[in-house]
DNA sequence: AGCAATGGTTATGTATACATAAAATTAAGA
DNA sequence: TCTTAATTTTATGTATACATAACCATTGCT
């Protein structure tokens, strides 16, 4: 592995996982001797970060951790539900609909995977990323799907700000069902429809739980 | 001026302008010497290009311009589609009216930028590009506006591949103006039809006349 | 004659040294 | 004491040298 992908892998981790908080100063030589890589490399690595929007280069001062604001949140999921409720609705045209009868199928037992004693949610965010998943593949357009990845990158950093309390995500299950179930029957309005709900139910949770 | 900056632009402006055609191999010697900077700025320059996509990196043999079918054409206006409709939407809902009835006047005259000898009909572009400005700014989401910028990178490619006749632009103007007017009138619904209807009408015009 | 293996060549990946510009600190003058 | 200018310091921007890996050609073997 290149040392410019190792420098980038673990900075963008520690982006989203909020151990390099917003406003920290990314210094070259700090950096590349904390990573145990050359200036050279980690540059190229700070230039993939600053292209996706999650540093950015301050004249003079280096490339800082971009700020994220409520703001930020709602231009975000503005975006997403350009994205995603397109999505939806061409995957009712060209999904398998057997695939999603599966999705819905599991989305609708999700919440035997949130009773159980996993703080991490892993089982059922993998869920949820099938499906996602599902509806790339199913679009079949590198385009939109490349403008969903960059999308989903800063989605990750978010959701540390979101207190996913197991009531929101058993809704969010359902929600997600809902628009599996849809795709499914090939009903893209409804598919539409369904995807519009749960994004303004997700930001209202989140919105909800981030201000005093 | 930072030298990756100026190799930046001017690669940039050599593949969108198709004097680097899809496929030409950017050996890293050879362009920083045509460039006259280092290879250290020439590898920032080819790795931002990458990240936007014009160029791909390829094991072993550097990067090459990547190629564009008519097939990443269709998915293009796919992308497009979902985001200007959104946009268009979104800016009847904060858009300044008035902004938009200049441009509903100026766009119903265009037929007058298009008679005249202008070969590159460099008026009647910046005019549809004021509108595309306009829009974003009513918009104001800047994740939307990188959306879209990326896309347009693309799109300034493809257009090449258009033989752009007086008389499309002349219809391609008026599908601006009703999509100016419905913005104007602050009408969500319209401003999205007339969206799709348009650039179903561009693509259209593009495959026309590109299959044999 | 065809295939495989090895050596050479070329290009990329990385490290480091040097130049330059910006920021901070200190000193001097008002 | 405050302000301003100059100097020092530090970080980024660039160039280049070196390492490494991939590709090609040539040669030897089957």
């Amino acid at each position: 592995m290149r040392a410019s992908d190792r420098a980038y892998a673990a900075l963008r981790s520690d982006i989203v996982e909020w151990r390099l908080p917003p406003g920290s100063v990314l210094a070259e030589v700090e950096q590349s001797e904390r990573l145990g890589v050359s200036r050279t490399p980690l540059r190229e690595a700070l230039a993939r970060l600053t292209a996706e929007g999650l540093t950015a280069a301050q004249r003079g001062r280096g490339v800082v951790v971009s700020n994220i604001s409520l703001a930020d949140v709602r231009e975000l999921f503005e975006l997403r539900a350009a994205l995603e409720c397109r999505a939806a609705e061409l995957a009712c045209e060209r999904g398998d609909r057997d695939v999603f009868r599966q999705l819905h199928q599991e989305l609708v037992g999700a919440s035997g995977l949130l009773n159980e004693a996993d703080p991490s949610r892993a089982a059922y965010y993998e869920l949820v990323g099938r499906l996602d998943a599902a509806i790339d593949a199913a679009v079949d357009n590198s385009y939109l799907a490349q403008a969903l990845r960059n999308l989903r990158v800063h989605l990750v950093r978010v959701r540390r700000l979101s207190q996913d309390n197991p009531a929101r995500l058993l809704e969010a299950a359902k929600e997600h069902a809902t628009i599996a179930a849809a795709i499914a029957k090939g009903n893209a309005g409804v598919a539409s429809a369904a995807t519009t709900v749960h994004l303004d139910n997700s930001l209202d949770h989140l919105l909800s739980t981030n201000t005093p």
